[in-house]
DNA sequence: CGAATATATTGTAAAATTTACAATAATTAA
DNA sequence: TTAATTATTGTAAATTTTACAATATATTCG
């Protein structure tokens, strides 16, 4: 009995972040390039086994900035993998997370045994070690569905941003296109966004309004039961096809 | 190097399973009574240490099955909770998942080292074992998010029910009344119910009419980009409260 | 057989939201 | 002043949601 409860205790449990980042030209990954085996040299997900004295949630914000130096982002646990032969040398289960970020707001600086990181447009992802790329399709799923019920598209722009910004960022993780009429009207109605007064500045045009994301009216309005979820128009043609 | 390898590979992971059931009575979740060490005597959510040849995956079907002799039903990964301290024995991560299944076609008996195996009503749960009290209700959040979006109800429910027996259903789950000519009006516009034509036997009233879930319409729907959310409309004041 | 009882079933008008669609405004650069 | 570029805005039609109650169909009982 004591024998057979040993041999349960034999596994490692790891955290792997799929870290998501945007700016003007579209969704980025950041990806570290390992300095340590297994699948030394090559590009991964930020990743690596926890410390059995530390908790889950803890051990997913440590293990981001000991490789990344990201701290107080914005995280949430996605799915735990656990195929028996998806790590060389042994069990291992890893609980998968995903970050928002600020891309303006960090510099990502690789450390520990990571040696590099780096953005990868989120469309031109290199073949990953482990189950990383299937860890990737999860998230960025994840990521699509979420955004379509809660307001974390902030998470990844800056402080204060245009609604063009905006609109960038959400046709971008939903892969689709929104008329810019409704889009205003539908994402102004939902009444989070503050208009700062500010404008652009240093652009070739007309330059745009800053808005920035509030949070207090946001909690107000959940705290009352009050719908925050975006349900867009879309394109006419562009969701059904039969 | 080695020995701090060797370090990280002495956790377990477990699996414990949320299993929910439907009666006219109202939501139900499976509970077993341990009759084994920790925790031994008490009522608890069937769960067990996973054996370290087995995909998680499969483990969670094994575990269910082993315990209560439920296989093949519908089940769905919740979430991984990670604390140091959960389990008493040393360090083990817990997946939890969720099972619904049709309370009609399925005798639950207690096995393995399970002595007892029975439903209880979802607003009268005893202390549980571990953090499985939080897992519950983690499990109950998600199953309300979750089926204001897909049409999982129907795992609950046997193959021929009424539209009385779905709304029910429903409202148990979401902790509210529906308007009884539009909540009929929204899941019938959805086309994804057949009328079969047969009608309730052996009631004291008037018979309802009785219909299935139609997978292969569903799918269909799903696949042309039709929306299947419910987006129920509430009673008035149900939720906007200031 | 008729009445009482119990639940099932259905329609419609008003309000709110979504959808489709293009002209005008504000800035810089030439 | 004009050209170029992006930002901003309104409205009518269609669809969906909401609020609300009368009628239908079965069984049981007297």
């Amino acid at each position: 009995m004591d024998q057979k409860l040993e041999s349960y205790f034999k596994a490692a449990v790891s955290v792997d972040n799929v870290v998501f980042g945007f700016d003007n030209s579209g969704l980025k990954v950041l990806l570290i390039y390992r300095g340590a085996d297994p699948y030394r040299n090559c590009w991964a997900l930020p990743g690596d086994l926890i410390a059995l004295d530390t908790d889950l949630t803890s051990s997913a914000e440590k293990v981001l900035q000991d490789l990344t130096g990201l701290e107080k982002v914005y995280m949430e646990q996605i799915h735990t993998f656990g195929k028996v032969n998806r790590h060389p040398y042994g069990r291992v289960f890893t609980v998968a997370y995903f970050a928002l970020i600020k891309t303006e707001d960090y510099h990502v600086h690789a450390s520990s045994w990571a040696e590099e990181a780096a953005w990868f447009p989120i469309s031109d992802i290199p073949d990953l070690p482990f189950d990383h790329n299937e860890i990737l399709e999860y998230a960025k799923n994840m990521l699509k569905s979420k955004i379509r019920r809660q307001p974390i598209g902030f998470e990844l722009l800056p402080k204060y941003f245009t609604l063009t910004e905006l609109q960038n960022l959400y046709e971008s993780i939903l892969e689709t296109q929104f008329d810019v009429r409704n889009f205003r009207k539908k994402i102004l109605s939902l009444d989070y966004l503050t208009d700062t007064g500010m404008k652009q500045s240093s652009v070739t045009h007309r330059p745009a309004k800053l808005y920035k994301f509030n949070t207090k009216k946001y909690n107000n309005l959940v705290h009352s039961g009050f719908s925050v979820e975006l349900n867009f128009p879309l394109f006419p043609t562009e969701n059904l096809t039969v």
